[in-house]
DNA sequence: TGAAGATAGTACGATACCATACGGTCCGAT
DNA sequence: ATCGGACCGTATGGTATCGTACTATCTTCA
């Protein structure tokens, strides 16, 4: 097995597996929403308020893509953003009830695809997944930075 | 641990850590070439020839954005392109000495970084996150076709 | 054999995200 | 008190990839 052998190469094999993802996901569910937008939804459905830095950082994303799908989610009424009160510089995105339910509705659209993707794959080894992917994450994160 | 912790919600990890990695990558090496452009290559150094419409699935990607995604590597003399002889519907793709030499510098220059990223997974753990991530690669593929 | 699909590639318009540059707001040192 | 630097957000232009529609070639079967 040759050191780049990609099908063992981590980082490719990782951004295969994601456009692939995106795509099944964007075609399964046409609601007018994204993966991403979902995401930031989700993000916001348990934190209640985020600055868009903040968000970015949790999304992956830089924070001018993250302004315009913040625009997006609220031209649908699904966000709303307030000026941070004692630092005005933030942007305070917080969920909307109507975005509560889009939420709502989409988990539940989510949920026999997402057992669909699981198959093979049993709860232990999702466990462990998530906590190499947070591992490398950090490093990610850290290596941005320096 | 409420069922769609964003953390906990692979899907949404997944692409987070390839968003932030492409940015890693891509900022890091200005070669003129980008994490897709370079896997192209990588698949291209091990197997000789392949069809856009193979690479395309080896890739995650559709036929239409590889297409162009040769034309570039192509321009810049990496890769060569040929009409299949028994199909002439097939464009083959095959890597030039150039394009290979230009796999061997990246590959180098690359190495510090995939050490960097890997800091805290351990050899074994690395090996089950690619044994799971193709099996979600399996799932995903199936899906998209069905 | 030839007409009807299937398959590989290309063209084109749309969108997601990036990088850079800029404007407003805050803070710490002087 | 204020000035320089750090930080948040927005604007803008570029690129990667998508989805759809089209052309050319192949295959199958009546």
């Amino acid at each position: 097995m040759k050191r780049r052998d990609p099908n063992f190469q981590l980082e490719f094999l990782l951004a295969e597996v994601v456009r692939l993802q995106m795509r099944v996901y964007n075609r399964r569910f046409k609601t007018g929403l994204n993966q991403s937008q979902v995401s930031a939804l989700i993000h916001l459905d348990r934190v209640e308020e985020l600055s868009q830095i903040d968000l970015a950082s949790r999304l992956g994303m830089r924070k001018a893509a993250t302004g315009t799908l913040i625009d997006n989610l609220q031209s649908k009424g699904l966000v709303d953003r307030t000026r941070g009160r004692e630092d005005r510089r933030l942007q305070l995105v917080s969920i909307t009830d109507e975005g509560r339910e889009v939420v709502e509705t989409i988990d539940r659209m989510a949920e026999p695809l997402g057992q669909e993707l699981r198959k093979g794959v049993s709860r232990d080894e999702r466990v462990q997944l998530v906590s190499i992917l947070q591992r490398i994450r950090q490093n990610l994160r850290r290596t941005e930075e320096g």
